[in-house]
RNA sequence: GGGUAGGUAGCGAAGUGGUUAAACGCAACAGACUGUAAAUCUGUCGACAUAUGUCUUCGGAGGUUCGAAUCCUCCCCUACCCA
């Protein structure tokens, strides 16, 4: 294996990072590395809990490829252990705990959505269950008796639940050290994650110290804030861009963002050597406009190809500007010839409830046709021709009678 | 084990016997506007029906009352303090 030289590897790994703890040790380990010709294992966590990939993830999922470019051994580890003992904590309480059936699957998910970014064939994959679940309690009280309550509440969650009053349970004090001990088992050289977990990666380091093993270098990533700029981009707060989004979902969730975040956005989402990058670098601030459709259409393309991006901003293009009927729309049919229009916005998913939908009607949000409707009573004739129906400035769907032959 | 403060709609948080389906904030949804699904402004925001009608909600189960989220009893859950 040959490795670019020392100083070009940490121009490339420090690039977008908010700190690395520390960058000599990091040097000493890529100047060992370079002599041995002996990869570093880099190792980072996925919570199989949670799916759901979105490009708050893809930040540090693109490290790791960086990582993987330069040679690197690329460790993904689907935490199903303690995925599967649940978070009874707080609000998540309404959260199941997974079977182990489950978390598999999650895990496989995760792995095929990460591999959008990363190389799959270089990527080493482990379920951290294979060594947790053999532990034996007497090791757990060992392993514990490493990390003092006070050490634990200096996290900040930790601190400003204490605080506020809100339950910690013991097991959550336990979740770092699982974590940890992950990094025991793989001896590996750093780990990776976002700033949030800056203490998680600390006691891995701790640990691995008090086992007798060189202690991992710790890099945190920035978090990506979400796209209505404010808090960090997660699934649960509604502001998340996910891999598996459509393309033309992602095309406009993009466009979505405030202007001052394109700047953000493209240096953390884009690979530092992307052709575009500097195009979108200068022109964001000048020509927000332009610089955001093509921030837009490059991050579709990364997902999915230019042709899907070209596809999605066509859609777009003719949905929000010219406001028209987008081509490739659902059809629900039904068997009467004549039905509410109620009803039909609630078959077809566009109201959540009747009420919903007659709101909608009174608030003029629904076009049959060409037609805009203002009576919630009207029922719609159904024939053999498609009706477009549009509900919101998004919605749309076609309506027609079943064949009955 | 004892004490104190709490559990209200998706979330946060008012309300302590009746004009309360329940203030307010956030989220969500719609309309206007815009390069945008942003920002801003306006409206909606339990369900069912539409003529200002009906039904089900305030941790759970009972009870008091003409009437309870609001009072009583028991239970469940959370935080903090004392042991």
């Amino acid at each position: 294996m040959h490795f670019p030289s020392v100083k070009e590897q940490i121009d490339i790994i420090t690039g977008n990072t908010v700190e690395i703890i520390s960058v000599d040790e990091l040097e000493r380990k890529l100047q060992k590395s370079h002599k041995t010709s002996k990869p570093l294992r880099i190792k980072l966590g996925a919570d199989p809990s949670r799916p759901d990939l979105h490009l708050g993830h893809s930040v540090v999922l693109r490290k790791l490829r960086e990582f993987q470019d330069l040679g690197h051994e690329a460790i993904l580890i689907i935490g199903d252990f303690t995925a599967m003992i649940g978070d009874p904590s707080g609000k998540s309480k309404t959260r199941p705990q997974l079977t182990a059936e489950e978390t598999r699957l999650n895990g496989q998910s995760y792995f095929e959505q990460a591999s959008k970014i990363l190389d799959p064939e270089k990527t080493t994959i482990c379920y951290n269950s294979d060594w947790l679940g053999n532990m034996q309690f007497a090791d757990v009280i060992r392993l514990s008796s490493h990390y003092t309550v006070a050490r634990m509440l200096e996290r900040d969650d930790f601190e400003r639940r204490y605080r506020s009053q809100e339950p910690i349970s013991i097991h959550e004090f336990l979740y770092p050290l699982a974590q940890g001990m992950d990094s025991v088992h793989l001896k590996n050289d750093v780990e990776l994650g976002g700033t949030d977990q800056k203490f998680n990666l600390l006691v891995g380091r701790d640990l691995q110290r008090e086992y007798g093993i060189e202690p991992q270098v710790c890099i945190t990533m920035p978090l990506l804030v979400g796209t209505a700029g404010e808090e960090k981009m997660s699934k649960s707060l509604g502001n998340a861009i996910c891999f598996n989004d459509p393309p033309s979902d992602m095309y406009g969730k993009v466009l979505s963002i405030p202007d001052p975040l394109i700047e953000t956005y493209c240096r953390l989402l884009m690979p530092q050597d992307h052709d575009e990058r500097g195009n979108i670098l200068e022109k964001h601030e000048v020509d927000p406009r332009t610089a955001k459709r093509n921030l837009a259409r490059q991050i579709v393309a990364q997902y999915y190809s230019p042709q899907h991006a070209e596809e999605a901003e066509t859609h777009f293009d003719q949905v929000f500007i010219h406001k028209k009927a987008p081509e490739n729309i659902e059809l629900f049919e039904f068997e009467e010839p004549s039905k509410p229009l109620v009803d039909i916005l609630v078959a077809a998913g566009a109201a959540s409830s009747k009420s919903d939908a007659r709101r909608m009607i009174q608030q003029k949000a629904v076009t049959v046709g060409d037609e805009k409707i203002g009576d919630m009573n009207i029922h719609v004739e159904l024939d053999h021709y498609p009706k477009i129906i549009k509900a919101g400035k998004r919605k749309f769907f076609k309506v027609a009678a079943k064949k009955s032959f």
